[in-house]
DNA sequence: AAGTCGGGGTG
DNA sequence: CACCCAGACTT
């Protein structure tokens, strides 16, 4: 771009045109003219990391209620915010969230810093995140670019350059577009053409504002672009979970390691995820402290899940037994199935759930 | 720069 | 089935 001043209809003007007549209605957004609470364009924007609008819909309702400001979330306990997330997948965002507004109640007296980079300092904002909030709920001029961005900015330019690579070259056209004025009505309104009409597949050009500007458009390659970088494939992992079940009707359920994978949230107690093939025999030399000899138990239907990075086939073992033989066993609670929703199970825990509570399963 | 981190919707 | 999504954090 050059400094000249801009032509009367520049590129954000018509985005923003656009955005007055067709801005979809989102719970986390106020009315036009209106300015959003601080904390629901944070709440919603952390949600919305690498995840759709339709799921987050009902979580930051149910978050709302629970906790109306960040007072409230930074007084509550994490595993409560664990639970509530409980579904939403990546975890780190829950424990971040609960870090974060803690932060804002202690270190900015529970008010929102409104700068990119006062929020780029705070846990789970990043340069995508910050520059959102910034924008969206002070009207700062903030360049904001996500994955709708990214691929309706490739396009308009006709990017060669593969992602993740061409991420500078992108945030640089996005600087350059960014209206000095109402930059956040001008990001979600890329936003919405990116989710409704400048899709990933099949774009729905003769409904685009910008189509005019739109260098993919105008050779009919919208599809090419943005360039992507191979991927890896994903191995397969396996392994045998137990369903451990009292006389009583109690399961045991164990804490996971707050780090890593599906931290902090609940688990039934598995055999190692690995590679290779687990005879039953062995998955129950496994945990043979804590279960009779001559135990008898139900294989029920496998349990197939996929992370980021693997597959993963779970084979649930149900077998009764009796707590006192995991007394020894460290951050494990007993629990009703019918309870199971007040405690933070993980999607793939509650596919175990409906696999054991499902069908026969063979005796063995 | 590459790897880790969920889950659901879509074609 | 692979691909995508209002990415952040770690190594």
């Amino acid at each position: 771009m050059t400094n000249q001043k801009q032509p009367q209809h520049s590129f954000s003007d018509q985005v923003l045109s656009w955005y007055d007549i067709h801005a979809r209605t989102l719970p986390w957004r106020s009315k036009p003219g209106v300015r959003p609470t601080p904390y629901h364009v944070w709440l919603s924007e952390i949600m919305l990391q690498q995840t759709t609008v339709a799921t987050v819909g009902p979580y930051f309702e149910k978050f709302l209620q629970a906790w109306p400001t960040v007072g409230h979330m930074a007084a509550a306990p994490l595993d409560d915010i664990l639970t509530a997330w409980a579904g939403l997948g990546y975890y780190a965002r829950a424990r971040n969230l609960h870090k974060c507004a803690i932060s804002v109640q202690r270190d900015f007296a529970g008010i929102f810093p409104q700068t990119r980079d006062e929020l780029l300092s705070l846990p789970g904002i990043g340069p995508y995140t910050a520059a959102a909030i910034s924008s969206i709920a002070f009207d700062q001029p903030e360049a904001v670019v996500d994955g709708n961005i990214e691929r309706i900015l490739a396009r308009i330019y006709r990017i060669t350059e593969p992602l993740p690579g061409a991420k500078k070259t992108i945030t640089k056209r996005a600087e350059e577009l960014t209206p000095s004025t109402r930059a956040g009505d001008y990001a979600q309104a890329l936003m919405d053409i990116g989710a409704t009409i400048c899709t990933p597949r099949n774009p729905k050009c003769e409904a685009c504002p910008i189509s005019g500007s739109c260098a993919a458009n105008e050779k009919l390659d919208m599809e090419t672009f943005p360039v992507k970088a191979p991927k890896k494939i994903k191995p397969t992992r396996r392994a045998f979970i137990l369903w451990l079940e009292t006389d009583d009707g109690s399961v045991l359920l164990r804490r996971r390691d707050e780090k890593g994978l599906l931290g902090g949230m609940m688990e039934f107690p598995s055999t190692s995820w690995q590679a290779e093939e687990v005879t039953t025999e062995e998955a129950l030399a496994r945990f043979s402290d804590h279960l009779s000899a001559d135990a008898s138990f139900l294989e029920k239907d496998m349990v197939r899940h996929t992370f980021t990075h693997f597959h993963l086939h779970l084979r649930p073992l149900q077998l009764p037994v009796s707590k006192e033989m995991f007394a020894d066993m460290p951050n494990i609670i007993w629990v009703k199935p019918e309870n199971f929703s007040n405690y933070a199970l993980p999607t793939l825990m509650t596919k175990v759930v409906k696999s054991v509570q499902q069908g026969q399963g063979n005796l063995l």
